[in-house]
DNA sequence: TTAGGGTTAG
């Protein structure tokens, strides 16, 4: 008796003890190893406390939570004494790390036993069977919870509610069984407000918070205001929910404040998104990647790039997310360098074969023609999910490279996966047929797209549209537009800018206009090709129209818009216009000034043309060759020789940049204008492009210099034999000359290889 | 001692 008791007291300071340690233990986010699991078996055993249930559960737990199911089903059968939280968490671990079915059996067992499951075992099996796979199984088990009289308890109920949200995305169940509890704790709530933002019904949010907030004791937490975020798409509806945290006098946690994080990003504020990541205590892996993906996507690539290396020298462990989305920014910006240190990372970390990371990746190389590591990369992926294939795709549908391997992976694609073929997918074949020798294959992608479901689709039809144009197919082309059933404003712009290409300004203006007609809202891709029409054909009237139409939108200080409208107002003659609009950028970039230096190029205000070119490089724009060929133009054909060579030496020794075929032809034209043939010569000697040529020809002409002028017809025929310039203009310098002779023999030449001179044509009557 | 709701990338 005495021994007993004395044997019991050890037992009770040993439970004692043990007791708190495990509850600490348990605590931790990490799961224990399995050697510590062991640890704390052995001291049970001696201890004799395994026999305790409570004790013996939370050993379970540990063996579950780090996947020892080994371990753990060894423990569950040797267990004296099941209770129900011992079935729970066998289930509940399978649930969480292993498999449903194995969960499933599990319960079964459980209900052949005489253990009675509670709230807790039906509110882990009922969020499984959220999962579409599992939902008659859902079903079945919603029956067992009935008969159990459980389905009014909220625990049990909230993982109904949630179930048949996710699961069947039935409202009205979910809705009945919501209605039908007993109570509704803030969970239950949640629950229901997160399942309607889900499927974006956002009244019905508003209505479901504002019943909350009227119930006494309830007060939204971080998951309610997470699903009020989700519903945003507003900077305004942002900050809003934002004050309402405060309001509501929340202590946020590290995923509301990702939350936001993000949305700012995503609404265009990235600084607010900034200020929230840098005051934030805890930060978690998401909001690192959060950031790094709210850069790359306002076009902040560089800074993406810049906060991912500072990241790297914090040490923060590199996940999927972070090295995707820093990839995405590596493509953006072109920085093949950092790119290729992120593989590194990719490989040192484990994440080479990740579906997402390797698709970014395989984009990246391909950018830059390394086609062989990406077929590599691609085969290599685990899971290839479509995206990755569309990726593969797209990568060979690389300029010139024609279309056979593109059609191969999309066959290999349709036979050997189950995955659906997507607009993507279709979308990045098509720009592998954008030349004329592929244009069979493109006729074959476009004969599926009428067989399959994807034929509205606005995207393929403006990838047909794009790539009919490419193989200089019009008709073609117009045919495809007319078959898109909601066209966008890329529709619009494709069809527009494939008439312009063609020299066929007059219909593309038409086409502007019916746009305008139909309400397609303008943007900054369609108003530049609408504004270019327009000054090709000197259509000033419709050109004042849409700059107002620019104007009402907010377009007119976007640099292609307003670059755009500069250039038209200077081909439609109305310098002064131009002037208004240049003078109304707020941050004017190369773009900007180049089209106010081309228009008084074009207008013969070399002046003017110089003194904006410094108003650049007062602002620190650096000019590029466009610049460069705008001033050369403005000062050759005002007759400033010296300021053309000038500039050409300053654009040669301070910007670096190196001088195309149009530089030197801008600098022949300049010393041909001022008589200086013999230089010019020179010149294009170095240089021979035909356009130098041709300029130094045309001046020999002006100059009647019969010796050189013989010199650059001659490599100008050489050059293209069936061109008919050389011959009439050689023959011109014979004329003035009055050799009428040679004047003769040169058009018969022109004649006996049938060249023949394109008739003039001119807008005036 | 078991348990229900919320976040990111290509």
């Amino acid at each position: 008796m005495t021994g007993r008791a004395l044997f019991d007291a050890h037992k009770l300071h040993a439970v004692l003890e043990l007791e708190p340690f495990l509850l600490s233990l348990a605590k931790k986010p990490n799961p224990i190893t399995l050697t510590q699991c062991h640890q704390i078996h052995a001291k049970l055993i001696i201890t004799q406390c395994i026999s305790q249930t409570h004790l013996a559960n939370t050993l379970l737990s540990f063996y579950s939570k780090s996947s020892n199911f080994h371990h753990a089903h060894q423990l569950f059968n040797k267990m004296p004494h099941r209770n129900v939280v011992t079935w729970t968490t066998l289930i509940s671990s399978h649930l969480k790390h292993g498999s449903v079915p194995k969960a499933l059996k599990i319960f079964n067992q459980m209900l052949l036993s005489d253990e009675r499951p509670n709230e807790y075992t039906f509110s882990v099996l009922l969020r499984a069977c959220s999962n579409h796979d599992f939902w008659s199984v859902g079903l079945q088990i919603h029956g067992s919870l009935v008969r159990f009289g459980l389905d009014r308890d909220k625990f049990a109920g909230s993982s109904l509610v949630y179930m048949y949200f996710k699961g069947g995305n039935d409202l009205r169940d979910a809705l009945r069984v919501f209605n039908g509890l007993l109570e509704r704790d803030v969970v239950a709530w949640n629950v229901m407000i997160s399942g309607f933002a889900q499927v974006g019904d956002f009244h019905m949010v508003q209505w479901l918070f504002s019943e909350m907030r009227d119930v006494q004791g309830l007060k939204p937490d971080n998951s309610t205001f997470v699903s009020l975020l989700q519903c945003c798409y507003l900077l305004l509806e942002v900050k809003q929910i934002h004050g309402l945290v405060y309001k509501f006098g929340a202590e946020i946690d590290v995923v509301v404040e990702s939350v936001m994080v993000d949305l700012y990003a995503k609404c265009g504020d990235v600084s607010s998104s900034r200020r929230i990541f840098d005051s934030m205590e805890e930060k978690d892996n998401f909001v690192w990647s959060s950031m790094i993906s709210g850069y790359s996507m306002n076009n902040r690539g560089e800074e993406a790039v810049r906060f991912f290396k500072n990241m790297c020298r914090q040490r923060v462990k590199l996940d999927q997310h972070v090295l995707s989305s820093t990839l995405k920014a590596c493509v953006e910006i072109e920085d093949l360098n950092t790119g290729v240190q992120v593989h590194g990372l990719m490989i040192k970390n484990g994440h080479q074969n990740d579906c997402f990371v390797a698709s970014v990746l395989l984009t990246l190389y391909a950018s830059f023609g390394d086609l062989g590591d990406v077929e590599k990369l691609f085969r290599r992926i685990d899971d290839k999910d479509i995206v990755a294939w569309n990726s593969m795709i797209l990568a060979r549908a690389r300029p010139g490279h024609g279309s056979s391997h593109s059609m191969q992976l999309m066959q290999e694609l349709r036979r050997t996966t189950s995955l659906q073929i997507e607009s993507a997918t279709l979308v990045a074949v098509l720009k592998s047929c954008e030349n004329e020798s592929d244009l069979l294959a493109g006729r074959q992608i476009h004969s599926l797209i009428l067989k399959s479901s994807l034929c509205h689709h606005t995207l393929v039809g403006n990838a047909l549209v794009h790539m009919y144009s490419e193989c200089r197919l019009i008709d073609d082309a117009f045919k495809a537009f007319v078959d898109i059933e909601w066209k966008d404003d890329s529709s619009w712009s494709s069809i527009i800018g494939t008439y312009k290409q063609n020299d066929m300004e007059l219909e593309a203006l038409g086409l502007c206009k019916e746009m305008l007609n139909e309400g397609v809202n303008l943007t900054s891709y369609s108003l530049p090709l609408c504004f270019s029409a327009c000054s090709q054909l000197s259509a000033i009237c419709e050109g004042k129209q849409l700059h107002v139409l620019a104007i009402k939108f907010g377009y007119n200080r976007d640099v292609y818009v307003g670059s755009s409208i500069i250039d038209m107002y200077a081909k439609c003659g109305n310098i002064e216009e131009s002037e208004n609009v240049f003078s109304e950028q707020l941050e004017p970039n190369e773009v900007i000034f180049n089209a106010m230096i081309c228009g008084y190029a074009h207008h013969g205000k070399a002046q003017q043309a110089i003194e904006v070119f410094s108003k650049l490089e007062k602002n620190c724009v650096a000019p590029n060759h466009v610049t460069f060929l705008a001033l050369m133009s403005a000062c050759s054909h005002a007759g400033y020789v010296e300021e053309t060579l000038h500039l050409f030496t300053l654009m040669l020794d301070k910007y670096k940049i190196k001088p195309k075929s149009e530089h030197y032809s801008s600098l022949v034209d300049a010393y041909g204008r001022a008589g200086r043939l013999e230089e010019a010569y020179q010149i294009v000697q170095k240089d021979g492009s035909e356009s130098a040529w041709r300029t130094l020809l045309g001046a020999c002409r002006n100059h009647n210099n019969t010796e050189i002028g013989e010199k650059s017809a001659m490599k100008m025929i050489e050059m293209n034999p069936s061109d008919h310039a050389p011959y009439v203009l050689l023959s011109n310098i014979y004329n003035a000359e009055g050799k009428w002779e040679e004047a003769i023999k040169c058009r018969e030449k022109m004649a006996k290889i049938h060249v023949k001179k394109d008739p003039g044509s001119s807008w005036l009557v």
